[in-house]
DNA sequence: TCTGGGGTCCTTATGCTG
DNA sequence: TCTGCAGCATAAGGACCC
């Protein structure tokens, strides 16, 4: 006897971090607006009292474009653009700062709103999830209904569109959602379906003339090698034995993509994943040299990740720094401890530890810290004695001695009274310095740092 | 002035233990 | 005792995704 056909559906908010955005500032509805690293950047109230946005032409920093508009991707700006790129390419479009807290608090809403139609909801990101519907056909009709009403809700009490995909398996629903989007024109945005479905029986026949880059998994390198095979659609692909496809990019992922391309899939929607790492790192705005300065980011990095495990209630037994050097070569190391922790003071003095033991005046572009290797149970109480909501950051610019002294007494205050939510920071109070803005000369608006926290279930 | 930051999973090499 | 090997943990790098 076989499985019953499940009925799973894919859910992917259009140009979400711009859509949000637009929420809070529906003046910019119909322009070019697109979202970007760099520094916090709201918009400021000018004298008039009128909201003046900065453009993408005001930007000079390093980095890259997280989404844009639809009406900013007819200009070919998109997700990954370097920001410099996109700046040439329309230089007229709103550039707005990414604040990742918001754009989480808005997806709790959404992954919430999934819920109240099953409990079996897989988010693979912040705008992002998989639910399996199967057990809501005969409550709600077909599959094509269910997520037209699951569209339409998320409309009504959101205010976001969505796409929505349904097929008989994930990736075939991730597939038919991108089927469903929206599309970028020179005359502007056009809708599209909203939701596409896929029924049982029409797999083949909707996945076989596919490029095979539309596959999850294939990047442009296994793309690159499957051309040299004359693989260019998935139905080019599912032609191919699985020997030389495992030869030519590996036994885990050859298999994989030769599953895919027969349209078998069988994993299941998976609720509740746990975390398997936590990680904070910056890219400078101009590579760092001075020895004090990368003593002092290690520790602010260090401190983050610290914070942010105990808040989670994790503890971790690996800790790991990355360095990228000037030339963008890219290297890391770890030490996986005895015990686990999730105290400030290990954590960066053992990140502190590793990254000198490189050669660093290289000088260093990119610095990172991660925490994984996760210990199993005891969810830990977070008890917020000082209200330390922002522990974790602002480690700027405080003297090295006034963190020693901090940390002693944030361990003597967790011994005591076992809280997971003080960190150093909140005892240290903050020296706020101007940090370097990648904006021209003049204002250099409110600062938020959208930073942190994936939101993974 | 090209080229982010948060993650997941896989591969390969290597050391340890029985 | 020597060697091979299985099995596991760790470290490092990479490909990929949102
Ligand atoms: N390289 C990327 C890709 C995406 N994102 C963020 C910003 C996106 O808004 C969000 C969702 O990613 P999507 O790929 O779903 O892209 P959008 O939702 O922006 O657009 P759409 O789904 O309509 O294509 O993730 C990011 O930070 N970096
Ligand atoms: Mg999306």
């Amino acid at each position: 006897m076989s499985a019953p056909t499940r009925l799973i559906a894919h859910l992917d908010m259009d140009a979400f971090y711009a859509s949000v955005e637009l929420l809070r500032y529906p003046q910019l509805r119909g322009q070019p607006v697109v979202i970007g690293g760099g520094r916090a950047h709201q918009p400021v109230t000018g004298p008039d009292g009128e909201l003046r946005f900065a453009t993408l032409r005001s930007y000079a920093g390093r980095g890259v474009i997280t989404t844009a508009t639809y009406e900013a991707r007819a200009f070919g700006v998109h997700s990954a653009l370097s920001s410099a790129i996109a700046r040439r390419r329309c230089p007229d479009a709103v550039f707005v700062h990414g604040d990742h807290a918001f754009y989480s608090q808005v997806s709790g809403q959404i992954m919430e709103l999934f819920r109240t139609f099953t409990p079996l909801v897989e988010p693979l990101s912040l705008d992002e999830a998989f639910l399996d519907v199967s057990g809501a056909r005969r409550l709600m009709g077909e599959g094509a209904e269910i997520a037209a009403r699951l569209r339409a809700q998320v409309l009504d009490e959101v205010g976001l569109t969505c796409s929505v995909g349904v097929a008989p398996s994930k990736f075939l629903a991730k597939l038919a959602s991108e089927e469903a989007k929206p599309t970028a024109t020179p005359r502007g945005p056009v809708f599209g379906t909203g939701v596409h479905e896929v029924r049982p029986g029409d797999e083949l026949a909707f996945l076989h003339p596919l490029d095979v880059s539309a596959l999850w998994g294939v990047g442009p390198k296994t793309l690159a090698k499957l051309k040299n095979m004359g693989v260019s659609t998935v139905g080019d692909l599912a032609a191919l034995p699985l020997d030389p496809l495992v030869a030519a990019v590996g036994r885990a992922h050859g298999e994989h993509l030769y599953a895919l391309s027969h349209a078998v899939d069988d994993r299941p929607v998976v609720p509740d994943l746990a975390p398997k790492s936590v990680s904070h790192e910056v890219t400078f705005p101009e590579d760092l040299t001075d020895v004090d300065d990368l003593h002092r980011e290690v520790l602010r990095l260090a401190d983050s990740v610290a914070t942010r495990l105990r808040r989670a209630g994790l503890r971790s037994r690996t800790i790991s720094v990355k360095v990228r050097y000037p030339d963008r070569e890219t290297v890391t190391r770890a030490r996986t401890l005895e015990q686990s922790t999730d105290r400030s003071r290990t954590i960066v003095e053992v990140a502190d530890e590793l990254l000198f033991g490189l050669p660093v005046h290289r000088g260093v572009r990119l610095l990172g810290v991660a925490a994984g290797n996760f210990t199993e149970g005891s969810e830990q109480l977070s008890l917020d004695l000082f209200g330390s909501d922002d522990a974790g950051q602002g480690v700027d610019g405080a003297p090295a001695a006034d963190w020693d002294a901090a940390y002693d007494a944030v361990d003597a205050i967790r011994e005591r009274f076992g809280s997971r939510s003080v960190g150093p920071a909140t005892l240290a109070g903050r020296a706020d310095r101007p940090g370097e803005s990648p904006w021209g000369p003049g204002q250099e608006p409110d600062q938020a740092d959208g930073q942190t926290r994936g939101n993974h279930g």
